[in-house]
Formats: C-alpha cells, structure tokens, sequence
DNA sequence: AATGAATGAGCATTCATTCAT
DNA sequence: GATGAATGAATGCTCATTCAT
C-alpha cells in the first residue's frame, strides 16, 4: 500500500502516452469518444487528469493520435511481408488477409479507427500521413494493376470499394457467431469477381 | 391582436413534430448530432425549448426518430414501383438506383443516416423496427434469389454487401465532380459479377 | 422548507440580473475580480451556476456590465442637480462633492469601479459608452471652463487630474478615521488652488 | 560534454532570482499578474517550473518581492542625490522629477507596480517596508516642511497626494503622444501651487 | 399545447506546487 | 541546487431537462 504511494512522481506507469492512447481506444469503443470524458480516459489509463494534458494538447489531439496510432498500426501490418514480385492476384490476397485478420482480432482499434475517419473531422497534418499511407500501399498495387488483369476502373475507386468491403466483411464476421463458413475467403471472392474479367 | 398573433404562430409551423426532425436532419448534417444541442434544434425549427421536449422526451428519442424517420422514407422510395414478378436482376438494379438516387440527391439525410447508424447505440425498438423494414425488402427478393442464379451466399451476408457498396458509391459519388464515368451504373456491375456465376 | 423549494423555476429572486451584478460588485470588492469565481457570485446572488451565464454570456461581459453599472450611477449622481447657469467654481465642486460623497458611501462600488479601470481591458463597446458620459459632463464644464478663470491646460489633462485627485481622496478618507478634518474641502481646495491663478 | 553543458548553463543565468524577478515583471506588464503563470514566468527566465519555487516559497511571495524589488529601485533613485539642505521647493521638484523620468523610462516597472498596488493584497511585511522606505522620503521632507512656506496639511495627506498626482502625471504622458508640452513640470506646477501659499 | 427561465451535473482545461531523480 | 513530470483541485461554461405560467 503504502509502497505503491511512495513514488507520486515521476514514471508511475512506464508508458504513460501509450497506456492513454490505449485507455482511449478501450473507452471510445465502448462509448464513443463523444460520450468519453478526458477524465474517464484518464482514470482508465491510471494517471491524473491533468497528467492527459501532458502528453495530449487538447482532447482533439488526443483523438488525431489516436487515429495514427491505430492506422500506422494497420499499415505496417498490411505492408509487411509483401514481396514487390507477387501476382496482383496474391498481393491482394495479402493485403485483404493482413486487414481482415487484424479487424476481427482488434475490435476496439477497428471501431474506434472508423468512427473517427466516419464521424470527425481529422486534422490536415494527420490528413496527410494518411495520404502517404495510403500512398504506399497504393503505389506497390497500382504497378500490379496496370498489368492490365483488373477491369478499367479509377484506382482510386477500386481502394474505396476494398475498404469498404474490408469494413463490411469486418462486421459482419464480428456480428456473426457462426463459424463455419470463412466470411474472409468468400468475401475476397466476390470483390474478385468484382473487379476482374 | 392576440388573435393574430396565435394564427400567424400556427400558420408558420404547422406540423411541428416535423418541422423539429427536420431541423435535426439539417443541424447533424452540419455539425454533428453530439455537436447539436436541443436548443439549436428548436430554434432552428422555430419553436421553444421547452417544446421539443413535448415531442420527444428525451434527445436520444429525437436522435432514434431521426433515424427512423429517414430510413422509412428510403424504404418506401426502394420498395415504391418494385413489381413482384420482376427478374432478379431488374429488381436488385431498381433498389439499387432507388437507393443511390436517394443517396446523391439527399446528402444531409444520407450523412445523418450513416453517422447514427455507426456511432450510435440505437434503441433495441429502433432495430426492431429497422429489421422490419429490412424483412420487407429481403423477403421479396429472396424468393427470386432462391432461384439460383445467385452464388449461394447467405442472404444476411448479401444484405450487408448490397448496403456497404450503395453507401460507398453514394460517398464516392458525392465526393467526386467527374461526372463523366456512370459510377452508379459501374457499381452495380461490380456487385452483379462478385454475386452471379 | 418544502414551501421553499416548491416554485424552483421562474422568478425566485425579483430582478436576478441585478441580484448577480450586486452579488460581483461584492464579492470583486472583497476577492478581486480575478480571484472571484463566476460559482461563488452565483451563489452569493441566491442562483445557480448555469444561470449567471442566462444573464451574461461570459465572465468577461459580467464584468463590462458592472463596470457600466457603476458607472452610470455614478455619472447620474454627479449630473443630478448640476443647474446650467452654476458658475464654474460653484459646478465643479458640486461634481467634486458628488464624486467624493458616493466613494465614501459606497466603498465596494469604488474599489470595483477602479480595479477593473486599472487592471482590465474594458471592451470596446463599454469604452465607448464611458466617453459618452464623460463627454456629458466634459460638455457642461467646458464651456464654463473657456471662462478663462481657469489656467490654460489641456481639457483631458484636467480631467485626468480631477480623476486621480478624487480618488486619492476617497481612499485617504477611507483609510483615515481622523474625522475631525474635511478632507473633502481640503481636497478640492488643493484642486482649485492647482489650477486656477 | 556535459561540462559544457553544466557551465553553459552556469553563464547563461548567473543569478536566476534577478533573472526569475525581471521576467516575472515582464510577463506582468505584458499579461497582468493574474494572467500570467509561474510556469510562463520560469520559461522567460531560462529556468525550469520547479527552480521557480526554490527562490520563491510561492506565487505570492513572488509578487510580493517583485514589488518590493521594484519599490526599492524608486525609492533609491528618488534619495538618491537629494542633499540635506537644498530648499523645500528644489527637494520636491528633485524627488518629483526623479519619480516621474522613472516612469516614463520603465513603463513595464510603473505598471507592475501599481498594479499590485491597487489590486493585491500584499504582506504585512511588506507593507511594513514600504512605510520605512516611504519614512525615509518623509522624514528628509517634513523637516522642510515644517519650515512654513507649505500649507498645513497633514504629512500623510501630501505624501498621498504627492504619489497619486505622480502616477496620474507618468500615466497621462505615457498615453499621450504630445511631447510638445512639458507635463512633467506643469504637473508639478499644479502640485506646488495646490499645496503653497 | 407552448413557452423559456432556471437548474446543476458534467466537461475540457489550467496551474501552483511537489518531489524523485 | 536544478529539473520537469505528475498531480488534482478549481474554473468558466454548456446543455438536457423541468415546470410554473
């Protein structure tokens, strides 16, 4: 007891930025980040209230972080071990997998990641890392798709209809308990189907 | 006097239960229901403060009749002119351009729409009712889908697609000026072939 | 008791405007204005927290607004009585005593008028309504002014100095007890001795 | 490496509670006292928050040393070159023009000044300080005083006379931008005629 | 039914102060 | 002595909701 008191100061908890970017994505999945007070994020995180402000301006900071945390998180994931020489085919397959796989397993990020870009208004610098995000996933694809197996659409349609798709599959396996059917094969299946001849 | 003032009070608002869901629609639109106060929604509607409460009893009631308000008027415009005996492929494309017409000419509805549904928890009456609506839809085109020309996908899963891809056109749609490609046409297309052999 | 709480909305106090103006005319004369919370003048006015800001927008406009209060009244004492035809030694010590009287009377009202002229940056709205009713006063003596009994300084100077002087004054008397001199007398002597030759 | 550092460091502040007291004076002439944070005021002085608070127990005794700090400087400059036997009239017009160049000269000091003056309540400490420097002052005077050529008033009341006319004299030069009237000596004018026969 | 003044819990943010390093 | 991260009480302000009129 009287231990743990000791030390009030300084490093009470060893990440303290992380652990409040994570006790936000636990509360804003939970309650929306509407309806999560700084203070709940902070008591949740295990630190004081003014301590939040140490690491986060502002509550709008907070949530801009937190989008990059989850959506670097996401695009490490989907970019690694994806060889430059794959068929579009298997690239996409990868890409999809990496994604799916990581929204079934993290619920909350996957949540929380779509109600911000859904239901906020990001800054531009957070804006723009996403941009080059996007951009380097995008760029190891477009060259695969102009082999020319893909049907003519705008790349930048096709990305929209993959990540919509992503998003939907997500929810659905999330919403549903019935294991038996692979939800992620059998979407990719129809988004092939979808774009190719 | 008096006598005028009451008929021009309710010459100007005649249907004030209206008159406040459509201010909501207008404000969330613009900036968001947890940005929206009631107030705002009143003046907006040009009634008192207190009388928003007279037709709603709480804001969660408003924002769940919002909901409703927009979802039975795409439904109608879905099902409206959707002959029994259509082919399968005529009836998907006819809810299909309902839905996206909708979708493009109603921005604000289709936004409010879309943000309660992702970052609201709506009353377990709302779903009921949502569910409804949604029976109305399936059940007709099931039968047509039993007939097997469709891959045989669960129809849940089908719904789920169908809904995704209509909103990310309409967004895609409304967030691109290049009104040269038939985005709406190309959509179906891609939804056709990921859903037929 | 339950009489009391009975009628909780509507008109608890007569004039709550009033009721909170004179709640921080107290409380920035005993605290300071900047070490007096917008809650503890709500309380000290007899009303809630959320309605002070009914009745002033902010802190800010509360504080304007009752350094307009003051200084209305003040600038009605001083004109009141005030006879066009007065000679302008006769006027000014009418103004004089006016001034000196209602310092002495009214110490909080006083000590606020001043520390917010000091130490606040007044808006400019309320700066411009201040000229007005200086300019009320500066009219009627400027002309008795041009007399010529007066020595030849400039008019906002003089205004100045019979600021400050009267303030100095006000405040001796205040922290003095020695009653036995008129320090009100003593004073404008000093004043009209300073200026005339 | 860290020598370097360490005596960098060391010749950057050599004395960190001057250092610590002018940027507390300036951060108060430019925001007021009571807009200004201890932490803004360690950040001007190249000195870290919790340094502050090892010079000065407190924010208040901070304001209260800043005050005496600067009381002390016009005190001395005051006293300074007044010789024991020069006429009444000259030691006035000594001690005024000392007071008013002082000023003129550092606004940021004038300011700071009388803003703690009139809206803090300093320390009895203090408060007694100031009465032996103000003592210092009044003692060489009321010798001369009492010489008879000034009216009979009480010493307490010319030295309160004295002091507001200063400040009035000093904030009316400050404001105005007409350098081609010499205010310095018409207000001194204005004071000697006041209180002389 | 309609009104809108009154309410007070709740929120984001600030900041003087502490203390382990 | 110097540091600066951590603290949490305090503050100005908002807003859903009530209710006397």
């Amino acid at each position: 007891m009287s231990d743990q008191k000791q030390s009030m100061a300084a490093q009470k908890v060893p990440d303290k930025q992380k652990a409040i970017l994570e006790a936000a994505i636990a509360m804003f999945a939970e309650r929306g980040f509407w309806n999560t007070s700084t203070s709940l994020i902070a008591k949740t995180a295990g630190v004081a209230d003014g301590t939040l402000f140490n690491y986060f301006e502002t509550k709008d900071d907070l949530i801009n972080e937190v989008y990059l945390y989850i959506k670097r998180k996401v695009a490490n994931l989907q970019l690694d071990g994806l060889s430059a020489h794959l068929m579009i085919h298997d690239a996409m397959r990868h890409i999809w997998n990496r994604y799916i796989d990581w929204g079934v397993q993290y619920p909350e990020e996957f949540k929380v990641l779509y109600q911000i870009k859904d239901s906020y208004q990001l800054s531009e610098a957070v804006k723009a890392e996403q941009n080059t995000l996007f951009a380097e996933i995008a760029g190891r694809t477009a060259r695969s798709i102009a082999e020319g197996e893909l049907r003519n659409y705008p790349a930048d349609f096709l990305a929209a209809f993959l990540d919509s798709h992503a998003i939907m599959t997500i929810q659905f396996i999330a919403a549903n308990h019935d294991t038996t059917v692979d939800y992620r094969a059998l979407s990719f299946d129809i988004l092939w189907n979808g774009i190719t001849h």
